[in-house]
DNA sequence: GTGCGTGCAAATTCTTTGCAATGCA
DNA sequence: TGCATTGCAAAGAATTTGCACGCAC
């Protein structure tokens, strides 16, 4: 389950960051989405409740708070720089192909295909970028 | 294995596209490539061969090549827009995080994963995006 | 009060597009 | 020869940076 705004608030806090108008825009935006947000978008979302944000910030927001792990970027075959709220745990995120949705999925056991691929290989694998895309239940259920 | 650079030049011929100096000179650079390149490290080192090509044409090779199955395009965490020699079959490709260098492999299993996480989260997986980085064997070597 | 964080505007970088000229099939 | 392909230059989009001001702590 990803971070809620509340939680995002706080991490910011534990690492001695600052809480202003903006980045709380920012943060409600971004725990509010409920598919994978590129700057751009979050701009247009967090200005509703800020209209004096600045393009800027969002970019030095949405990097601090990917820094302290409350974000994720993701990519998709299209767009390349979109976040999505992180999950506390390691995890990885499934996309909808219809709707563009996102949920994340932690209970992921990679450790039969990473070892193989070593073996494969010969590669020392030390990290995996998995990322999943279907449909969600709801665009399941409305396509006939 | 990737394609090698006769393999696509084949395959361009088979879709009637036609072989330029310029195509020639991409396919070189990209087949060449120990590890995953960016647009302008292909114009760089597709001029050497051919010092009239243009930016634009490696763009629109690198998208035609895309298309046609003999270029796969790679994400990391930084960079987003870099291409790799596809394989001829499915395959994933594993990142050496000290020397950037790319190979792939085919040997994936990732129905269990696939099912596990549909199960999770209730989509249905049509599809998975799977890249692994880690030492390749000559720079885990060299490593101390 | 002290800086961190901000907005603005300009600079930079990457990518795409229009169009006449070129050259492959 | 015909038409796909190219190069150039300019447009466009996305992201970054410099700097003085304002506000959270």
């Amino acid at each position: 389950m990803p971070l809620d705004a509340e939680q995002i608030v706080h991490a910011l806090n534990d690492r001695g960051l600052r809480l202003t108008r903006q980045r709380r825009a920012v943060v409600d935006a971004v725990a509010g989405a409920s598919s994978s947000v590129s700057p751009l978008q979050v701009f247009d979302a967090a200005r509703a409740a800020c209209p004096e944000l600045g393009l800027t910030t969002v970019y030095r927001t949405l990097e601090a708070l990917s820094e302290i792990g409350a974000l994720r970027r993701v990519h998709g075959p299209d767009h390349c720089e979109a976040f999505v709220p992180a999950g506390a745990a390691h995890g990885h995120t499934v996309v909808c192909s219809r709707c563009g949705s996102v949920v994340e999925f932690t209970d992921c056991d990679m450790h039969a295909v990473v070892v193989a691929a070593g073996e494969q290989t010969g590669y020392r694998i030390t990290e995996h970028f998995l990322q999943l895309s279907g449909e969600c239940p709801a665009c399941a259920a409305e396509g006939t």
